[in-house]
DNA sequence: GCCACGTTTGACAACCTTGTCGGATGAGTC
DNA sequence: GACTCATCCGACAAGGTTGTCAAACGTGGC
């Protein structure tokens, strides 16, 4: 073990290095680095004899001195940006990605934003700090322009469900105004005409095109344009149902609701049986959610696919890492709806 | 910009090094490292002349390269190695450790095992060949005495959610038998005598305790011991709801389940409701779910607190980081009970 | 015995950073 | 004017690794 550290500074044995290794095998450090590295041009009788010491000093080679040192200079670390780890959608996305990077030896580095611009750059700066090869992010700010000086120094980068601005880079999302067309369009089929839209912080990218999405669909279908029928700015369960309740009660109310997100679906469903409305009113949500198909009545949703979005992020981002430097693309993911019945509801006799 | 780089084979340009601020600035590369690492000793014009360049070159500090040089060694990178990254029980783990470690600018690497042995220890080499400065894991093998050589090498270690085998260290978790007799005694307070545990992979150490707290709880209350109402081994949603199905359409059906885990649980209700038993059956399920109080009836749970179990052990983790090396503390963390309906449903009559 | 050639091998520098140490500077004291 | 002393600063080495290069070695042919 290491002759070169002070035992008493030192209060936990060193790990072995090359040098120890060297030592012990009785070769240049040179050697033994060849050999951990798969080199050829190594005698079999020393290849042996190193990885005999390497096995005897359980060796680990270390990383970042070897990124350090190597001409790619690669850490085969990606970091990963995203709202919430906790959240479902983020952690499928999360893991999608760690599946992907797996069969290529990446690790992930991740943090959460929760809608903090501030946030978003200081853990991509983090990042940088620590040069990952390439970054995915779910990207939060009005401006994600400061990410250029990160791609001029060589890290790949992909956005993923929300489009980025003030840079063109590559794009994973969901097509969040045809799936919230979709969903009005169905609601409208089962003869809906009063159809409110309980939507996520208008901020929000993703939230701007669902509420494009609705107005669309109502514009093709004629439905009567009904401004208290529109609730922005929903970000909590408490909110939602909050917010449903009142819609609900109020003077005219509405016999369906599209609520634009997960978390706004289900405050919309708690407020729903409170007022024991459940299967009086139609109800379809934006994105799926577990348990959706265990509730009575079971409901109806247009999903995004957070596994493929992560997958596809991934396969883009591996590409660039080996190279390719075409055009940023920008890939669309289509939305599925899911009938289950809460979509389903006809609307009441008013 | 750096001179020392050739720009052909370098297709990006270099990132900014302490040389390039230190030759822009006027000042030596040392001088440059004393104003970045906030010391003192720099005259005020320099440390502005530093600054601007800094500034100009959008200089980042590679923390690889210091951590390699600086005597403490830190990366400031600690990893979590957990179940499965997507699942709510492990990303709640994960986001509470994420927290805590932000205070400490601290980031986090994480890697999903999947009950699989081998990839725990792939994922610990992995974060042990980039020095990570701490280990958060939910153990899965039979043996992690191979981590002796992590903590010897200084790397601080803390288990979450499961014991480890063949090592001492810190470790956090629920109090799984505790909780698993409660659930039993709450069904048998309604009347219930026959109840069924449906458990988990009975090599999975909680598992084993949930069954334990089972037995204990049977014991107490003198319920009759029948072994076809226990069924284990159930890792899947589908797994469970098939046995669950099978069981209640058995000669001699249980009145009441105990479901030890999530998945389970879920699985467990899905037969429920397939069966038009959901309002007649009782059912307490291990570990709380996110719709539990949306369903109908309403689910009872016995809950564990993932987040707290993060919060603990990355604080426990970093008193270590801190230099504690008192002997290795076991935390066990009391569950809480939720009676929410289906619980509290009695026996049917017979 | 000489040379040419290919294979093995190690010395050395470099990657970017920080710790150590000593030199330069200037102010203050006798 | 010579001294101490504190402050400021840079030269240098080192941390673990890899790329470059040239030396050493062994082989085969003349």
């Amino acid at each position: 073990m290491s002759q070169h550290s002070d035992p008493v500074t030192m209060p936990y044995r060193q790990r072995a290095t090359l040098r120890d290794v060297a030592a012990m095998a009785g070769v240049s450090i040179k050697t033994v680095s060849r050999v951990v590295n798969g080199e050829n041009g190594v005698a079999p009788a020393k290849v042996a004899a190193v990885t005999r010491a390497i096995r005897q000093l359980d060796y680990r080679p270390n990383v970042s001195a070897s990124a350090l040192r190597r001409a790619n200079r690669r850490t085969a670390v990606i970091g990963m940006v995203l709202e919430d780890l906790a959240n479902p959608f983020s952690s499928a996305l999360l893991r999608a990605v760690e599946d992907a990077a797996n069969e290529r030896q990446l690790l992930i580095v991740a943090g959460s934003v929760d809608e903090d611009q501030e946030r978003e750059r200081t853990l991509v700066r983090a990042f940088s700090e620590r040069r990952v090869d390439g970054l995915i992010i779910a990207p939060v700010g009005e401006d994600q322009g400061y990410l250029r000086a990160e791609v001029e120094a060589g890290t790949s980068l992909v956005f993923v469900d929300r489009l980025p601005q003030g840079i063109r880079a590559d794009c994973v999302l969901s097509d969040n105004e045809g799936g919230a067309r979709t969903a009005v369009h169905h609601l409208a089929d089962s003869g809906h005409r009063h159809i409110a839209y309980l939507g996520d912080l208008r901020i929000i990218p993703t939230a701007q095109q669902r509420f494009a999405g609705y107005q669309h669909a109502c514009l093709e279908r004629s439905l009567p344009w009904t401004p208290a029928n529109h609730v922005h700015d929903l970000h909590t369960v408490d909110d939602a149902t909050a917010a449903t309740e009142r819609l609900l009660r109020s003077g005219d109310p509405p016999t369906a609701l599209f609520a634009s997100q997960n978390l706004v679906t289900i405050g919309a469903i708690a407020a729903l049986q409170r007022l024991g409305l459940e299967d009086t009113v139609a109800l379809v949500g934006f994105d799926d959610f577990p348990m959706a198909d265990l509730l009575k009545p079971r409901v109806s949703v247009i999903a995004q696919d957070p596994s493929r979005i992560g997958r596809v992020a991934a396969e883009q981002l591996f590409q660039r890492l080996d190279g390719d430097d075409s055009a940023p693309r920008r890939t669309v993911l289509a939305t599925t709806t899911i009938p289950r019945g809460s979509g389903e509801i006809p609307p009441a006799r008013r």
